[in-house]
DNA sequence: TTGACATATGTAAGTGCCTACATAAATTGC
DNA sequence: GCAATTTATGTAGGCACTTACATATGTCAA
């Protein structure tokens, strides 16, 4: 390497930076994350993707929903259900109808291949729960930490504190 | 709504999870701070895109850099780097030359106008880190636990603990 | 000094989200 | 009972990353 500039350059800036950089030390914590889980997925050999968690666990145990309904209880776009909608269902893990009463509503359920899909994970999921809970009581309660700061956000959003503090306010 | 099943399933049902969902609520958490950080941009008047943030910071502190020194730097692959510089570069806030002792590299600097860009984003810059700063506390200190749970998962990543916890160990 | 390997950059395609927009069905007000 | 609005879903394209692979250049050992 040459030497003209690397005994300068910080190994690991983004930790060094405030709050522009907050954004991006979230992201690849997540990034880290969803890695590790995509590698043990493939260790248990089953192709499985990240964003079909939520939805399959949903299904599982509350039986059929509809689009609205699994965004709104996991806090994703409609946009984002649909679209691991259609992963699982072009491989046949889950299955929907036209709500009879609502047509504009579609109804979502797990296959019985999707059942038998979530019943083969379980184990792994547990697992990961147990890894999880041991990983949040080293970082420090990570989890309180990201509820305490969703609360912040709602107290006061992003936007808000810095055009207080701006000639825009 | 109908009555079908609203009761039943949860208005935040990633709060409620673990393990598996651990990757799922940070990167929510990053998604809510990067589009807000993108709407103060726009409030701002300023066309920004939030990954040319750690690039123009170290080109700006740090004089020239190479690609690779950068992504090394903001803990990202070269790949971001390269991408980020192609959208930079076509706005010329920075400019590009193959290093002269060793052509396989490419030094990365500022032009005029991205240092303009910089010094315009300064004083936005400081008001985010002083929101984040004041988020931080209000979070019970976000950044420490990141880190904490960095350190953790160097310690001992997701993947061996959960194989520790499996018959594939 | 040349062949094997390592390093630096670049391209293509994928991931898991998003916003903006389109469409269809239900609801509401007049 | 019909237009205006709201709600539910769907499509297109974007964002900030990634991995896998390709290419060019440098380094080092026999």
């Amino acid at each position: 390497m040459s030497s003209r500039s690397a005994n300068s350059v910080p190994l690991d800036y983004s930790k060094s930076c405030g709050g522009a950089a907050l954004g991006a030390r979230l992201r690849r914590a997540s990034e880290v994350i969803d890695r590790q889980a995509t590698l043990i997925y493939q260790m248990f050999g089953t192709e499985f993707e990240q964003r079909w968690y939520g939805i399959l666990n949903l299904l599982h145990r509350f039986g059929g929903l509809t689009v609205g309904e699994i965004a709104a209880s996991l806090c994703i776009s409609h946009v984002a259900v649909v679209q691991a909608r259609a992963s699982l269902e072009s491989r046949q893990f889950i299955k929907s109808k036209t709500d009879i009463n609502d047509s504009r509503r579609r109804i979502l359920s797990l296959t019985s291949q999707g059942r038998a899909l979530v019943e083969h994970l379980m184990p792994i999921w547990q697992h990961m729960d147990d890894a999880a809970r041991a990983l949040n009581a080293e970082s420090g309660d990570l989890v309180a930490t990201l509820d305490a700061l969703e609360d912040a956000l709602a107290r006061q959003s992003l936007v808000d504190r810095v055009m207080k503090r701006t000639s825009l306010a």
